[in-house]
DNA sequence: TTGCCGCTGTTCACTAGTGAACATGGGTGA
DNA sequence: TCACCCATGTTCACTAGTGAACAGCGGCAA
């Protein structure tokens, strides 16, 4: 599990040979650790904030809803993610909801004891900031991307960074089971557009689908959207 | 300058009692204080990673330049404020341009430096986490205000934010002085398109804009824009 | 003064994206 | 087995946004 250190910030997950699982629970600090199955709400928008919270195992989704009802996919994230630390900023309600994708064990920190932690815990502040580092910069990438992109290359990244959520680097790649729903709430476009581009790709060659949505992708194809 | 405590985390600008210039140049950590005149290149998207900036007075703007070579403005920053930070997760070069918008006093700290603060210095990695925590709500934001809201909707809320980014609250602010290229590019859309909502809004009387930029909004009005 | 530059104001043909509708078809529980 | 639900496939009128062009207008340096 342990792999090579490449600076001692550089990767949030997997990178750090501190175990923040075994730390926490040994600690006392977790909470608790709380299973979740598929599609079960961890928190929701407006909710108190009251703790942080770290995947053990599993997925999660962080969704927005904006005032007219229409829902944005922020992050999917997993093992080794944080989430929620909003509140550490002080944000007294949660500006968007967490959801399990998969079934998940969550450990849940208390605002307080957080923020205790990262000031007296090197190993756990080294691991928090660079989740933070990281997180940020896969936000900005995200903005950027928005900014500057059709939806059709955004859909196309989105599925190259959906496959690599999988494992290591290989040339085709399986994403994990979405629906074109979910795909349009993440790319920030609607589901004729993803299906339209989905379907695409096909004729294409880029992707291999069958109409269920556990697909391949041919990663050294699809990026070629990305380049023009 | 000190203001009050809102919560140890709360904001990365003047709400800790710790003074990061001072710290930064009496530990000689700073490697340089440099000043920057209006529109000068603090480093250019590409360069190598090597020091953290953090910003003692003055503006920045952070920007990303696309391969077909459009721009889009990420973050506009103020005293306070660090940036160039990506290098601390290993980032090797810069993904944007760091520019001063206003003749402006910047610290630089290198990487190894910085690292080590974080780890011996809990003010300062308070400071630090506290900085990521807001930069990445306010990214957060811009995201989903970028994925939910018309090119009108964003300028709206981009003309709200920059008049906040002088002092305190007022019914009635200035915006300090940008043209509608440079808004265009913070708000994702073109000129033509800012050219056009900023004349509505004048028409409306959600502006006061003589056609000179440094122009006085009416937040009140304005806001409702963003609440349809 | 003159010419240039950077900015604003305005128009317009063209394109990408929307959102709502309807058809289809595979599961699954009653 | 049937009804229902949920997901995909497809179409289409309509709208928002683009990008390129051109005009006007002050400031500024030669």
């Amino acid at each position: 599990m342990k792999k090579s250190r490449q600076g001692a910030l550089r990767r949030a997950k997997g990178a750090a040979s501190f175990n923040v699982e075994a730390f926490l629970e040994s600690s006392g600090a977790a909470k608790a650790v709380i299973g979740y199955g598929r599609g079960e709400s961890i928190f929701e928008q407006g909710d108190d904030c009251v703790n942080v919270h770290y995947i053990q195992s599993g997925g999660v989704k962080l969704s927005v809803l904006s005032k007219s009802g229409r829902e944005a996919v922020v992050a999917m994230l997993g093992p080794g993610d944080f989430f929620g630390e909003g509140c550490l900023a002080g944000q007294p309600v949660r500006m968007g909801s967490a959801t399990a994708i998969t079934p998940s064990a969550i450990l849940g920190v208390t605002k307080a004891r957080m923020m205790l932690l990262l000031r007296k815990q090197h190993a756990m502040s080294d691991r928090f900031i660079a989740h933070m580092l990281s997180r940020n910069i896969r936000i900005e990438e995200d903005l950027v991307d928005q900014l500057f992109n059709s939806s059709e290359k955004r859909l196309a990244r989105a599925l190259l960074l959906l496959a690599r959520y999988g494992k290591d680097e290989e040339p085709t790649r399986v994403v994990p089971k979405i629906s074109q729903d979910t795909l349009a709430k993440m790319v920030g476009t609607t589901r004729s557009r993803v299906n339209f581009f989905l379907n695409k790709f096909k004729k294409l060659g880029f992707i291999e689908y069958d109409g269920d949505v556990p697909l391949t992708i041919n990663s050294a194809l699809l990026s070629v959207v990305l380049h023009d």
